[in-house]
DNA sequence: TCTGGGGTCCTAGGACCC
DNA sequence: TCTGGGGTCCTAGGACCC
């Protein structure tokens, strides 16, 4: 058992993209609006629906065309990213104020770690605060859940929609968490909890059955299985850290295109105006990166992706590009695509570029030492007097 | 109903080296 | 002579999340 229990708070900003649009635009107050979609080409899904358009059963994911079916006079807005960006920054600033220790989860979600905070004030009392802070500052609107764990913190943030404020103890998990549905679960998504609910695992308490535990696992890997168990009996991480996504480990660019296109020129084209601007991000961002790759996607939406790994780390152009036309020229032959796109995998600061490459030639030259090391010892075995003379000799 | 765009993490197999 | 196991890197794909 743990000594210290933390004390975690995971703030979620409730339609963080329809609040954002009502700053903006204050007469969409109250009204049945969605974020997203791409009206001018009548495709794309909603984004976030504003709390009026969930009560008339629209949701995010959903369809632009059918959220339109439902209520024609449906207002839509588009995605402003800047404005995201923007909120979001003032979101995490207000957050500081009362912990450093802060893990952004997302845009719009922060895991923050209010223990020491917590030893002047109470945690509800706290949470009072910051839920009201960031209404009267910024007019966000946010739900907090506190919890020993980040993921219970999760969990609970979640129970109470929208302005909600939930306590998950340890002690409440058989009462609070037990009885959730399976897919309510953070981590069980579309594909597993149908297999689970297949095998009579509905709620989240009968997950923990230990008489369930065999059929489980006809459904998924033993160390999924010990790891949600882990999860949801308050055995996971407490540990929050600030810099973990700080630096991005992948970044990449994709569209999808109006129809299925099957011109090697216009699709090589597309793919290189994805590189540009991928790459500009690159080496806005001063980072550097070793691999790169493309994505495909046909008609049937099957997706395809090739990569290449380039012998160093760099942010050179011309190389990417190279590497890029011969994955393009090796893998594409002429069917028609739904989708181009463009990543890089294997980020890190270019800074740290130097310090990698040390570090390398340091354990490539450990390993050489050692193998020179090992050839001495077993001369040494073979002929250990004569090695031996020889040592004094040079001594 | 023809289906976004940006990410993280995990797994598994093959190649290669020791 | 044959066989083996472990570690790391690369590639591809899948699940999940916002």
């Amino acid at each position: 058992m743990k000594n210290n229990i933390k004390i975690i708070f995971h703030i979620d900003l409730n339609a963080f993209f329809a609040s954002c649009a009502v700053i903006k635009e204050p007469y969409l107050k109250d009204k049945a609006f969605v974020v997203g979609g791409s009206s001018t080409f009548r495709r794309g899904v909603v984004s976030t629906a504003s709390y009026e358009a969930r009560k008339l059963g629209i949701h995010s994911a959903m369809n632009i065309n059918d959220a339109m079916r439902i209520f024609p006079k449906l207002i839509i807005v588009p995605l402003q990213f800047g404005l995201y960006q923007k909120y979001s920054k003032l979101f995490f600033a207000f957050l500081k104020q009362y912990s450093p220790i802060i893990l952004e989860g997302s845009i719009d979600e922060a895991y923050v770690d209010m223990t020491e905070p917590s030893l002047t004030k109470h945690p509800l009392e706290l949470a009072k605060e910051i839920q009201e802070g960031l209404m009267r500052e910024h007019q966000l609107p946010c739900s907090i859940g506190i919890a020993p764990t980040l993921f219970l913190a999760k969990m609970a943030s979640d129970m109470q929609k929208p302005l909600g404020i939930t306590v998950l103890r340890r002690k409440d998990i058989v009462s609070k968490l037990f009885p959730l549905p399976i897919r309510e679960m953070y981590g069980i998504g579309k594909k597993t909890y149908p297999k689970l609910e297949a095998i009579g695992i509905q709620t989240i308490g009968a997950f923990t059955k230990p008489e369930h535990k065999d059929q489980i696992l006809s459904v998924m890997s033993e160390s999924s299985y010990h790891s949600y168990l882990d999860h949801i009996m308050g055995r996971s991480s407490d540990f929050i850290d600030p810099k973990r996504y700080a630096i991005p480990k992948s970044i990449s660019n994709e569209t999808t295109l109006n129809y299925a296109m099957d011109e090697s020129d216009a699709i090589f084209s597309i793919l290189v105006d994805m590189l540009q601007t991928t790459h500009e991000r690159l080496v806005k961002e001063e980072l550097v990166a070793k691999t790169i790759g493309i994505k495909l996607k046909d008609s049937e939406f099957i997706t395809t992706n090739r990569s290449q790994t380039l012998t160093d780390y760099t942010d050179d152009y011309q190389s990417f590009f190279d590497a890029m036309e011969s994955l393009f020229e090796e893998n594409y032959h002429g069917e028609p695509m739904r989708l181009v796109g463009v990543f890089f995998n294997s980020v890190i600061l270019k800074k740290d570029l130097k310090k990698d490459f040390n570090l390398f030639t340091y354990q490539e030259l450990t390993r050489r030492e050692e193998q020179i090391y090992k050839t001495i010892r077993k001369i040494n075995d073979k002929y250990p007097k004569s090695i031996s003379q020889g040592i004094k000799k040079t001594s």
